[in-house]
DNA sequence: TTGCACATTAGAATCATTCTAAATTTAGGC
DNA sequence: GCCTAAATTTAGAATGATTCTAATGTGCAA
């Protein structure tokens, strides 16, 4: 097979397109599609030196911006935490546990849209929805 | 009459109910109740002084702290912006207008559940929801 | 291949919020 | 009403995530 380290799956860099690439933003946007955790801007620092050792948190935090301007990957916060960010684009919310941190997905219901739950005023036009949970996991 | 400047509409206090009372917490929360246009604690700090020009902001993040942890008020948050300030209990979302950073209460429609509209994974106990809309208001 | 607009970098700066420790105040029991 | 313990207020220092600055380096269209 003779692959090395730097192989990874790019299977899916279309929401990269028209994005000036850098080895930085690539690096990123790798690390944040490898775990799919949440990481915030200096976890995906940490991980990205373990390939990249010369990187630096400015540019990080450079990459994670210009990838959400992008739309390439969304940013999640809760309360003033430290920014998150989560390469999953379709509709979602996200749930976090109060003991460890965590955050996971929390899908929308299939066909479930805005205005049935919400009274949303005439005349609003909607950019961008976070619906952020807290809570504890039971079991 | 015989009103003087202390005079104020002190009609739904149950919600203080349990929570030792100061002058400076019943001051941030009447301001809180007297516009309910979602300020930060710099701009609770601002109008508290009004009344109380001694207040220092200390004590306004302090009181609002206290108010939130025991249920009399909501924090709002919209990316990492200052923490915002809510008195309404009732079951909402927001929106923010991008331009001018406004924020007004989205009520959810009667009857309106959780489940309805998202997968909760089994096993979770929801003690929080922020949802947390913004965009433009075009008229 | 070249030019140059855009990126990267280290370190300083910013700014909301929290912490510290001393002075003050609240609320309950007498 | 007065006393006391425990909680609150306060000014200022400290913290920490993020942004800014200005010098150096690089992607990519022509």
């Amino acid at each position: 097979m003779n692959h090395n380290i730097t192989d990874f799956d790019h299977s899916d860099d279309s929401k990269l397109e028209g994005l000036r690439m850098t080895r930085q933003r690539r690096e990123v946007y790798d690390v944040l599609m490898s775990l799919r955790d949440h990481p915030t801007a200096s976890e995906v620092y940490e991980r990205a030196k373990a390939n990249m050792p010369g990187i630096s948190l400015a540019t990080v935090y450079n990459c994670l911006e210009a990838l959400v301007d992008h739309g390439a990957v969304r940013q999640v916060h809760f309360e003033r935490e430290s920014s998150r960010y989560c390469p999953n684009l379709t509709a979602h919310g996200h749930f976090q546990d109060e003991q460890s941190g965590t955050v996971i997905d929390v899908p929308l219901k299939k066909g479930a849209s805005l205005g049935d739950f919400l009274d949303l005023p005439a005349g609003v036009q909607v950019n961008n929805i976070e619906i952020n949970l807290t809570g504890k996991i039971s079991n």
